[in-house]
DNA sequence: CAGTATTTTACGGAAATCCATAATGCATGT
DNA sequence: ACATGCATTATGGATTTCCGTAAAATACTG
């Protein structure tokens, strides 16, 4: 089992729920951190400390307030904390149910668990800290498994998110296209975005422009 | 002090979290649903039973599940509860942070309180719980209190409500149009529909349609 | 290097939208 | 009945997007 844990969330209801089911466990060395910031320092401060975590519980969205942040989600914090303390477990906790987003995480930061919360949350993220602790295997969370079986969506790149991106805040093509050859980007001419589009619209079945838009917003995408 | 309380909430660890602040009023006569069809009958019975609840604490959002609902999120609760039951105190306690969708609270469904989960949402929920039971006065957390200010709403109507939705669903202009002919609705022309969003592209300062509806996803109006 | 395939760019017409203005209808008051 | 004001509808042209095809550039192969 686990000897050192933390939390990165910053909902204080959910924070509760979180140490009771680690003290149910009877992992009693965990911390908080409400800002992801926070958890990072934490994170490394222990490393240095020569007393590292061994797992990392974060949610993935956190309300923006006053305060400045660096590291503003916890996909962000996932990525950076796997970069610097790459034996690290990690579980992502979160009400993101976007398959997406979901296999994104495995994919690319390598994440060791994603449990959904929800009504019975608290169970799944026990089973999650088990497996996780015992085993090199993964976890996820039942009614967000398919996210894995998904087909790559590696036939969308970063390139297409920005596009979208651009769509969505009512740039018009023509302007997008410009920005692409200003900032020396690959693809920049009006026929290209064209086609990127179509490709875009027929892979996600979207009538339109306005529709393709929202589809993705939905999906998390953008 | 409120002396029967029910709680409308699917998450677990929220449902402690609130458990907890309840426990810490001393208030012991609490019931919690995990569904909204579950709360909106447990407030029937109750005063069929003669035993009313007199304080509603209701999240939003609701996960869908296998299980199949009548009402689907807590807008629609709050809003069959304050028709069932019109003195019965709401507080509405969400993530929800768009102030279009809590003005529409206070102002269509009279809810008492809408409290902001966040990194210190216990202690507002308790000021919430206190200031309402204590007062006919309305309790607004005091990140999302700038949302009352907002000026009124009623601008847009359920029309063009109706119509961002066709929008972002893909449907083209004139699509819309013949549906609004088919189904007898008002404004059924193609010079009407393009006043109605200009109007409203002037109204969210959006630059184009595709803008438009990624703007009003985002407020959560569609 | 020639030849072929693939990708990128260019072009042009069709469709959809944007936008300003004009025409029509409709209620109101005198 | 007439005039006035307001709302809806019609019209036409500018702009943008859509979509197919063709040319050009690039990559790949023997």
């Amino acid at each position: 089992m686990f000897k050192k844990v933390i939390v990165a969330e910053d909902l204080e209801d959910i924070n509760l729920g979180i140490e009771q089911t680690l003290k149910d466990l009877e992992i009693v060395n965990f911390q908080h951190a409400k800002y992801c910031d926070d958890a990072f320092l934490k994170i490394r401060k222990a490393i240095l400390d020569n007393e590292p975590y061994d797992l990392l519980i974060s949610d993935l969205s956190f309300k923006k307030d006053h305060r400045e942040v660096k590291i503003t989600c916890g996909d962000e914090l996932i990525e950076k904390v796997r970069e610097l303390q790459p034996d690290i477990k990690i579980i992502a906790y979160s009400v993101e149910d976007k398959s997406y987003r979901i296999k994104s995480l495995f994919d690319n930061a390598e994440i060791d668990g994603f449990v959904l919360k929800g009504r019975n949350s608290i169970e799944d993220l026990k089973k999650a800290i088990h497996l996780t602790s015992t085993s090199d295997r993964k976890f996820i969370s039942h009614d967000v498994a398919s996210a894995l079986q998904e087909k790559s969506n590696f036939e969308i790149d970063d390139l297409d998110i920005e596009i979208l991106k651009h769509l969505s805040s009512g740039t018009p093509q023509d302007e997008i296209v410009q920005i692409f050859k200003d900032s020396g980007k690959k693809p920049n001419s009006k026929s290209a975005m064209e086609k990127r589009l179509s490709k875009l619209k027929d892979f996600f079945k979207a009538n339109n422009t306005v529709h393709l838009v929202s589809i993705t917003k939905d999906m998390g995408i953008i």
